[in-house]
DNA sequence: AATGGATACGATACAGTATCGTAATCACGA
DNA sequence: TCGTGATTACGATACTGTATCGTATCCATT
């Protein structure tokens, strides 16, 4: 009785899924290379080796189709697990670090902020598809470590994830660079000032 | 025999100073409001209450201007001071805040971010005038502290400087609202774990 | 006499729509 | 099995209205 089973009658010429995919991922690329003011639409078209009422004729509008390709990145790093919370820290923080120094990383997230006041949408969703996820990520390795009594009973773990993130954000805009062993120094730094018990340095 | 002393000749008509001024401050708030691609020399003119040959007899390009304008950020906060290296670091990072917050102050971080690819010019300036000057302060502070010995002699300053600026970015890219004691927050977070001797919590 | 400012202009780029001929898929019938 | 028509998507192109950067022309000011 569900309608995805049996597929519903399409009554003429499908639509080109690889088309849409082919569409969405050049949007993306240009959104990051570009911006999205500066993207435009005879550009997607022209990229993606298409024309602009194949691209109407899925989104309504080019708000719409830059939401869309935001939505279409993936998370497809699993959760980091090496048996250590320093261990899965640093794990999960090399990954952020990689994926921010993809190409037009850091542009993209300056795009998302640049447009809140006049497209809002784009930093909505980026919001809830990748800042909200990797912070998830950190948040669940610290309280995991608190249950286990690893860290003070007074530690703010948000205060702690925004220091975590936050500083390949400043790093980069600081420099536009950022070394690889970055990840391993900050939780070095941060950790004895929320381990439970503080060892000799 | 100096021309700045004796007022040289003045051929023609002067320029008003004010107009300058007017233009580069409705520039900088535009920049910050709208994004540089958005910021058109139409807007600067009509809302400084005059026209565009005024303004390209003044800079040679709308990346003339923008850079102009950004230039005319004044960091007038002082440094703080105290008495405490904590109470320097919560002061300081407060004074961060408030500049944040003002309106769109993120929107011109993402802005000049999202510009990197096509006007560096705008990162560059931004990184030498603010970016390079809060730091500054931050890692004068903790450099005092550990002239004092009250820091631990293993902790890597430009790290601590990085996780404290950087965590407001991180709040506002999830958020985008800041806390009053976020700055007292993140310094309590953050100070045992680089303060040389840890008393008790 | 030389520069200031304002209006107007040219050139270009863009979002979104319309049109045209073609290609793909289905339903139906021979 | 083969063909025919209906229906929808497709790429290509052109178009409309608007926004923009940067410049030229004109009068006012000093």
């Amino acid at each position: 009785m569900d309608a995805t089973i049996f597929t519903p009658r399409a009554p003429g010429r499908p639509r080109d899924a690889e088309t849409e995919a082919r569409i969405l991922q050049v949007a993306l690329r240009l959104l990051a290379e570009q911006g999205y003011s500066r993207m435009s639409l005879d550009a997607v078209a022209a990229e993606s080796g298409t024309s602009k009422p194949t691209i109407y004729r899925r989104w309504s509008s080019k708000a719409d189709l830059a939401t869309a390709a935001l939505n279409t990145i993936q998370f497809a790093e699993p959760p980091v697990d090496t048996g250590s919370t320093v261990g899965d820290l640093t794990g999960t923080l090399e990954n952020f670090s990689r994926s921010l120094l993809r190409p037009n990383g850091m542009s993209l997230i300056g795009t998302v902020l640049a447009e809140e006041a006049h497209t809002p949408e784009l930093l909505t969703l980026f919001r809830a598809r990748l800042v909200a996820t990797r912070r998830g990520m950190l948040h669940a390795i610290l309280l995991r470590a608190k249950k286990r009594k690893e860290l003070r009973r007074a530690v703010n773990l948000d205060c702690v994830v925004n220091m975590l993130v936050g500083a390949f954000y400043a790093r980069y805009l600081a420099t536009s660079t950022v070394p690889p062993d970055f990840p391993r120094e900050l939780v070095a730094t941060i950790w004895p000032g929320i381990a439970a018990i503080s060892k000799g340095s």
